[in-house]
DNA sequence: GCGCCTTATATAACTTGCTTATGGAAGTGA
DNA sequence: TCACTTCCATAAGCAAGTTATATAAGGCGC
């Protein structure tokens, strides 16, 4: 079973088109969203990369204007990291296209496998937050 | 349902693991094995990059040696790649690994999900399937 | 056979995206 | 005050992608 889990990595890859921003860059602005806004070591662990892989995607995701970068009141050398409105479209128009995308896949299956897969989905979600767990604090230390 | 599929892409994104190699150096490798030994344009198509992109990636598994380049008896502009024993071999370790990281993942869940997740596989296997089908035509022409 | 067009792929230049190494500023505790 | 730690920016290097370009080979019509 795990060896057909591992098949999904392909489907995601194709689903996770389009390519204009890589999945770290969207995973970073989905988890600002979420969470609400980080420091920017803080966001490093999350995404599993470097510190400075994390100051340099910062860097271009606010010359994109996707995030504003704030001094943090509680210590002089830290910033904090923010999600902007337009961030938030970009990931909004993301996940509808990934939808659409999905929708198309899904009118081909039978009903039958619609159901198998309906049913699957909570597991698969369950599955996500425990591989997730080891990143992902819950929001507290704000 | 469609939101809820496109949450695996956060799963698969953590299965994929680990980094050593890109997704498109991994799927490169993996069509090579199951198709193949292929032309570079091919690959490109196959892999959903372009042509420039594959003669780099290609140049840099070969340094690996992971793959062997070869002249084409029927064209002489063109060459093709075939994956080496050692290619295998890394293919074979990812797949080990992952498998392992999913059946950790599995034992924390309940019999009744790993049922739902068991009879959701062979859906998804054809969604994959379903979703692959514009790249990867069937070897043939070879 | 020749000329024109197409196809195949290597190479150049650039950006993104990652790593390790480093440096400066701020914070902490003795 | 000093030594150490933490935070993040910057540098250098490689991987991995893009567009542009150049060269060689192949195909077709005259």
């Amino acid at each position: 079973m795990a060896a057909g889990l591992g098949r999904m990595v392909t489907l995601a890859r194709v689903l996770g088109l389009p390519r204009e921003m890589s999945l770290t860059a969207v995973a970073t602005l989905a988890d600002l969203e979420r969470f609400g806004a980080r420091r920017v070591t803080e966001l490093a662990v999350f995404e599993g990369v470097t510190q400075p892989a994390m100051t340099q995607l910062v860097t271009r995701l606010e010359r994109e204007g996707l995030v504003e970068r704030r001094d943090d009141p509680a210590d002089g050398r830290a910033v904090v990291v923010e999600i902007t409105g337009d961030g938030r479209a970009v990931l909004a128009a993301r996940r509808e296209a990934q939808a659409q995308r999905l929708a198309e896949l899904l009118a081909e299956l039978s009903e039958e496998d619609r159901a198998a897969l309906a049913a699957a989905l909570p597991v698969l979600d369950r599955l996500t937050d425990q591989a997730l767990r080891p990143y992902h604090t819950p929001a507290g230390a704000r």
